[in-house]
This record gives structure tokens, C-alpha cells and sequence, in this order.
DNA sequence: CTGAAAGCGCTAACAT
DNA sequence: ATGTTAGCGCTTTCAG
């Protein structure tokens, strides 16, 4: 394999515009005393000979590398492509992510780190150096570990977190979990749902804990109680499971159940049918993510939507302009929408 | 936003250790030539430093990029990713492609590509020239098109084909179609079946000729016609829909289907269910791909599992190690297995 | 408004 | 076995 050069260089360009270097430069770069003529006839050479700029040279000179960086989760990553579930998080960064950074004359990579790991200062020093990113996308839980936003902070590397909105350093932008609870719960309220239970995602998850707020609160003002309707689940499906179970085993069983993921709602599901009982008939489902499985459930299932597309390409945006524009100081937040399907309806007579 | 700069590169390695620039280079790309104590020496200095390499330097200096380029086709990926149905080929990629980069101290990035548009070229000559990976992979559609292939060939740029089996440049590296599809028939054979239809995909797909000569063969050997049992999709929903209604139309109908994609599958199952059949009672159904719903529909489906991942991971091995080694001649083949679940079973008493 | 010079971090080629 | 030199393609000074 022969050494690789690039192929059409700024030079070529200088040349064939018979301009200088800095000129071809400062068109690329859309900077200003250019005159138009001169623009023009660099821009010509460009377009004829196919010119694109190298990122590494881009890079090697001080200036942007045009890359951006979003960091999941290695373990949950790993776990979800491997089950084969239909989990399609990645998916979305992406679709949202890339496309819009490929409008921009960017890239999106994506890096797994490991959350829990002692070394991940390593791991995101290792990142950075081989790659200088011009922004990073955390997502949750990395969104909220100080060890990690204060290691972009420190180095002024701009940085989004998804799905955190404390204050602090990096641009936070939710998904408006606290008002999709809400959403969710208003719903079934609207159902005449009155035990309404709650199964929420891990503490790690500072969502979990907005959507909880947002339920009580709908219960609150419906001056409903909500004592001993709250359950943790950490997403997958066996939490799912075992709180769906201690929930329907009460006394008065709830009527109506709101999950923080779809597979806990799977789980509820499944442990609903076991104990003899119709959904929605006798029991409703309400659930979060609304990833791909949830239309091929029997019934399927209605479900808070995560726009993790929107929010994606907001949090790109929000990156790339970071150079210019000033960050928003408040939370952003892209909002999500209730789907209704099968899986919810009126409460049963008493 | 601060002019960033590397922070620490390989002069504050070298100062520390005592050393020139070369011998810090030599060992971190581990050449020959550096006695074990300076090698020691300098390792010491590197991760006392924590010192990655900047990979844009890397490549500025005509060395490797450490980048691999995976090149989708544009529109189907946009499709699936907003259609949300549960196609993980992407995710398959990465889980595959992206560990085994990162093993080899690669990085894998996801280009999209129009392989109908007129400007292929100009999009891709903008995606190597911009990012100068060190190999791309290819992905059917893109595996077969000359336009494509022409490109990397042209440039001395190594490259994988998915999908393809044809000679010429780069590494051919297939799932097995033939012998999946053969297994796939054989299965329905065991269950006594006689009258098999076959739904292939479309004839831009190399694997859709080989997917029917397997179906073929293994009908020949058994002495049976295909004859009329043949039809296209163009692995969507619509396109199986209209397929399973004609050969399931015919006076003498099939008594098993093999689908070439899940949702062509779907759609024969929801075509067998109007037509008031029962599955697998009165037709058994055989997918292709085994993507995540499958096994949420009602029957689950018997599918051929398509190994995305371990094929793209042997991509990515063979891509890093075209450098040292000769690339194989003959396609590489990476085989799948048929996953039976409950679609498949006894052909129904004549 | 445009150009010339210097340097980013690293490696290939050539000394020693 | 190690060090020195030159240069990759581009942008940032700084001069004109």
C-alpha cells in the first residue's frame, strides 16, 4: 500500500487560482476581505478540481477538527445491540446527530466509556487526544457524573448532557420528563383512573426522578393519593417484573400502571396476564421510550415518546455554535409526545 | 473558546524520558530498533503523562489515520432509522466494527452514501479526502456497484465488499446466502413440506441470486419443482405483501414461504391471516435477517439470522491487517444458522 | 484586501 | 540502536 498523499491540496487550488494559500484559505473558512471576484474564481478552481479539505490538516493547524464526539454508556451499549431487543437509541443519536452535523461539514463519532470504571478520566483523555473533537455529546448516566462533566469543563471542550438539567458547565437539554409524566398520568386521570402506580427508572438516572414529580404532581392536583404507588426499576426487564409484581400484588391493586421503559413495560405486561388479568381491560399501560417493539405487542402498547432525534441534532447545533453564540443558560428542552395504542383505556367498573 | 492545542505530545514525552522525537515514535508504533530499557524508559514517560497520540499528526505525517469508514447505503439507512421497525443492521455494525476498531486502537465512522445519485463520485471523493481513513467498508447495495468499488480500487484504498462475492478488487466477505437459504429449505423439507415459495429480494442485491440458488438446489435434490414458486420484494413490507398474495393466489398454494427479509415476512403473515390461514397450521413462514421483532410477533418467526456483527467485525480485522498481510483471494464467508421458532412446522395433511 | 513566513504533532528518510 | 532533518496540508500570525 503506497504512502497516501492527498490527493487535490490547497497548493493545487492556489495554483490553478493563481492566488496564495491564505486566499483559497480564507474562502474555505468563509472569512471576511475577500473580494468577490477573487471568491469566485476560487471557488471555480475548487469545484473543478474536487477540492475538500483535509480534517487532520484542518485539525494540525489550530483550527476546528470538525468532529464531534458522542459518549455512551460501554456496558448498557454493549448489552442493548447484543439483546437484540430493539432498543434503538443509538439509532436516533444518530439519525439526529449525524445528519445534522453532515449539513454542517461535520461528523459524528461515537466513543463507549465505562461509567463505573476507575480509570475513566483515562479512557476520556485517551478520546480527546487522539481525536480533539470540537464538542462532545454526554448521555445519560455520564450526563450527571462530575467526574466526566468536570473533565470537559476543566478543558473547555463545549459539551451537551443530555437529559440532566442542573446547572454547572455544558449545554443541559431534557427531554421534558417532568411534564411527559404528567402527560402520562393525565391520560389515565382522564380515563377515570384514580391508583394510578409508578414505575420508575434508577436513582442514577436524574430523570427518574423528574418523572416521578411529574406524576405526583397530576396525582397531587386530582387530589389523588400516591402513597406506596411508586416502585424502582433499573429499566431492563426483570426490575420491571419484580415492581410490577409488588404493585399488583396490594390490596387494592392499581388500575392503571406507567413504566419508565418499555421493557419494564413488557415485564408489567407479562405479569399482569400471569395473574389473570386483561390489559386494558383490567389493568393500563402506559410506557416510555416508545421504541420499535411496542407496535408488535399484543395489545400495543401506548407510550411516551423520547425524541432522542430532535434532541440529538439540537444538542449538535447547540455544539457547533458554541464558538459563536453563547450557550443557553437555562435547560433546554425538546418535548416528547404521548402515543396512544392499545394498551391503556377506561378503568374498570368497580 | 481558546485556541486548543495538543496537551501533552510527544516532545514533553521525549524531554521526559531523554529521548529523541524518533525513539518515542518507534515505540509507540512499536518498531523495531529500540533496546527493551530505552523502550521501558519511555513507555514509563508515556503513561506517566498519560500521552495518546494526536491522530490527526498521525496522519499528517503520512502515516496511518486509524480511522475505518463503513458506507451505508443513504436512503434505506434514513428510512429504517425513522421507520422505526426495528431494523438493527446499523447497530450490528457498530457492535461488530466498532469493538474490534477499538481493540486494534481504530475508531469506526458511519458515512452515508446515495448509490443512485450522479455525483457518487464527488461524495466520495469528499468523505476520503476529508477524513483519509485507512480502509472503508461496503455495504450492499454499495458492495456491487462499480461506480464504487472503481473508486477505491482507483486509489489503492483497501475496502471490503458485504455482500459480495465477485472477484475483483477488495475483500469479498459474504453471510453464506446460498447455504442459508438452502438451510432454510432443508428445514421445511424435514417438516415434509413440498410446495415451497420463495420471496427474494431485489436483483441489485447480489445476495438475492444466491439466496435462490440455494432454494433451488435444495428443491432439485428433493426432486421437486419450483416452478412458478418464485417471487420478488424489495425487502419492504408493501413489496412482500404483494408477493405472498400471488403465490399464496395460486390454485395449487404453497404450504411454506421463505421470506428474504422480516418485514416481507410480516407481511406474508398478515396476507396468510386475511386469507383466513393459520401459522404455521396451515402455512409455515421462514424469514431472512432475525432482527429484533421477530420474536415479538405472534407466531415468533423461524428465521435465518444474518451475523451483521461478526462479519463486520472480520471486515475491520482484515481492513487493519491489508497493510501486512495479503488480503484472502477467495470471499470470505461468515455463516449464519437458522433460528426455529414457532412459524415453521408439519406441512398440514393434504 | 492579499501575501509570506512560521508552526501545529508526528513520521519517513537519512544520517550517525 | 538512536538522533537529525524535512515535510505532510492547513491556518495563524504578521507584513505589505
Amino acid at each position: 500500500m503506497a504512502r497516501r498523499r492527498q490527493a487535490v491540496t490547497i497548493k493545487h487550488v492556489a495554483a490553478d487560482a493563481g492566488v496564495s494559500l491564505q486566499t483559497v484559505s480564507r474562502v474555505i473558512n468563509e472569512e471576511p476581505n475577500v473580494r468577490p471576484a477573487m471568491k469566485a474564481k476560487v471557488q471555480a478552481s475548487i469545484d473543478r478540481l474536487g477540492y475538500v479539505p483535509s480534517i487532520a490538516a484542518q485539525r494540525m493547524s489550530g483550527s476546528r477538527s470538525y468532529l464531534i464526539l458522542a459518549i455512551n454508556d460501554r456496558e448498557r451499549t454493549i448489552a442493548d445491540w447484543k439483546a437484540r431487543e430493539g432498543r434503538d437509541w443509538v439509532d436516533q443519536m444518530l439519525l439526529g446527530g449525524m445528519l445534522t452535523c453532515a449539513e454542517r461539514g461535520y461528523r459524528m463519532l461515537i466513543e463507549l466509556v465505562d461509567t463505573h470504571s476507575d480509570h475513566v478520566e483515562r479512557e476520556l483523555s485517551g478520546a480527546i487526544a487522539a481525536l480533539q473533537p470540537d464538542g462532545v455529546i454526554l448521555t445519560p448516566p455520564h450526563s450527571e457524573n462530575p467526574l466526566i462533566t468536570g473533565f470537559f469543563a476543566e478543558r473547555n471542550i463545549p459539551f451537551a448532557r443530555i437529559g440532566s438539567r442542573q446547572d454547572g458547565p455544558g449545554i443541559a437539554i431534557t427531554m421534558g420528563d417532568r411534564s411527559n409524566a404528567r402527560l402520562a398520568t393525565q391520560h389515565l386521570l382522564d380515563h377515570g383512573h384514580e391508583r394510578i402506580g409508578f414505575v420508575a427508572g434508577p436513582d442514577e438516572f436524574s430523570l427518574s426522578k423528574r418523572r416521578i414529580d411529574g406524576w405526583k404532581a397530576a396525582m397531587d392536583e386530582a387530589g389523588l393519593s400516591h402513597d406506596g404507588l411508586c416502585e424502582r426499576g433499573d429499566f431492563g426487564f426483570d426490575s420491571g417484573k419484580l415492581a410490577a409484581h409488588k404493585l399488583l400484588a396490594r390490596d387494592h391493586r392499581p388500575t392503571a400502571l406507567i413504566c419508565s421503559s418499555d421493557q419494564m413495560t413488557l415485564a408489567a405486561l407479562e405479569v399482569a396476564r400471569a395473574m389473570g388479568l386483561d390489559v386494558p381491560g383490567d389493568l393500563s399501560l402506559v410506557s416510555f421510550d416508545n421504541s420499535p417493539i411496542v407496535r408488535f405487542t399484543d395489545p400495543p402498547l401506548t407510550a411516551v415518546d423520547q425524541p432522542i432525534a430532535a434532541t440529538a441534532s439540537r444538542a449538535v447545533e447547540l455544539l457547533i455554535d458554541s464558538g459563536k453564540e453563547p450557550s443557553p443558560e437555562e435547560p433546554v428542552i425538546v418535548t416528547g409526545e404521548l402515543v396512544v395504542r392499545g394498551s391503556s383505556g377506561p378503568v374498570p367498573p368497580a
